[in-house]
DNA sequence: TGTACATCAGTGAACGCGCGTTCACTGATGTAC
DNA sequence: TGTACATCAGTGAACGCGCGTTCACTGATGTAC
């Protein structure tokens, strides 16, 4: 027996489904709330019992999809912080992550640039507390106590900026083993690149 | 006087230039066919005399705005590669042509991610030649020869990355002087700490 | 230069369709006593 | 436990609107002679 409340939490959870896989074909913005509806088997006027408008189920759909961001960063955080192969624990990790929420991931990197103005606005606020959170991070590494907390959020941004643009090329990889094990690659050089950049930086050089 | 073919195409440019204007809310998706010929001052039926779909307009953009990209490019190669400026000259560069190609770029940032299968893959293709040429530029400076030709293209590509970011963020800055000058004091940091690791990597280490 | 014909960018009516939103409704689940 | 009433997720008809595309057309520009 099931209650009222679990049959609605149970059609939300349709609907938020119906969303992702709907938008995936092209954008949010593309995607029609009679095409949600259909999808979920409910007649179109139902969908307002669970949202005013798609655009507010697209900003639902942000805040899902960074949940499962910051449930990753967690995971990157555990454990020994040792320089040694914080580079490969955090692409694997990162890799893992993107299979595992593949329709969250494909969803902030299409609507990121081409959402709604909130959803967009959302997004690079998400971003930007990633970024920090980060930046908090590095400053516990040993080797940083010469950088300014400037270089500090500066080298954040780089790093995030190429772990967002990783995850959108294996994403873009379409689960081909070989372009995807590629991209795991480069991801790994690249971080080591900037690791070696940083351990040679000296604020104001 | 006016010949016929002069006017098809200033209305092929007003065309384009619709799109590019009524996409920037959103999305080229988002942009039906009537808007365009609305903006335009043709009737609907006019614009089958130019293009074949709205896709085929949006990959007669994505030309457009990568062939303002490559006068970018040999702007950035003119002169002397001289390592000392170079990444102050590049900077200026991206910085001024985002500012005189804003729609193009726009177009770009947004469509990479959410435009049409075609589009995107149009998008793809070129970015990746713009790096292959980047590749070819690095090889060029001292320092270089003790790189392999695949790190050489793993740092290009983080290159780009950085710069396609920087772009976006530009646009973002909306032309608020103040955001946008930190935007790019952050591009020429980035630059420099990755010369830094650049400069201090050695292949296979 | 003048005339007769060809070309073709743009017109305007018409089509069937999916859209978001309104409204009064139904009937199963939940609650008060 | 049984009954009477309240709640509210989902229904279904209806609306006016903008959509892409078809078709036969017009009339200015271009060309052959």
């Amino acid at each position: 027996m099931t209650t009222r409340v679990e049959q609605k939490e149970r059609t939300r959870r349709a609907i938020l489904d119906a969303a992702l896989e709907l938008s995936a074909e092209s954008t949010l913005a593309a995607v029609s709330l009679r095409q949600v509806a259909k999808q979920v088997g409910i007649v179109p006027t139902a969908f307002y019992r669970h949202f005013d408008s798609v655009e507010a189920l697209g900003l639902a759909l942000v805040d899902e999809s960074f949940a499962s961001l910051r449930t990753m960063m967690r995971d990157i955080r555990q454990g020994d912080p040792a320089l040694a192969d914080i580079v490969d624990r955090s692409v694997t990790i990162l890799v893992d992550h993107v299979h595992d929420q593949r329709a969250h991931f494909a969803f902030i990197a299409r609507e990121r640039g081409a959402g709604p103005p909130e959803v967009r606005a959302a997004i690079r606020h998400q971003i930007e507390l990633f970024e920090r959170e980060l930046a908090t991070d590095l400053a516990r590494l040993p080797g940083t106590d010469v950088w300014s907390p400037e270089d500090l959020r500066v080298l954040a941004n780089l790093i995030v900026t190429a772990m967002v643009a990783t995850a959108e090329a294996i994403l873009a990889a379409e689960r081909r083993p070989d372009v995807e094990k590629e991209t795991v690659e480069r991801a790994r050089t690249q971080l080591r690149m900037v690791l070696v950049g940083a351990l040679n930086w000296r604020s104001q050089p």
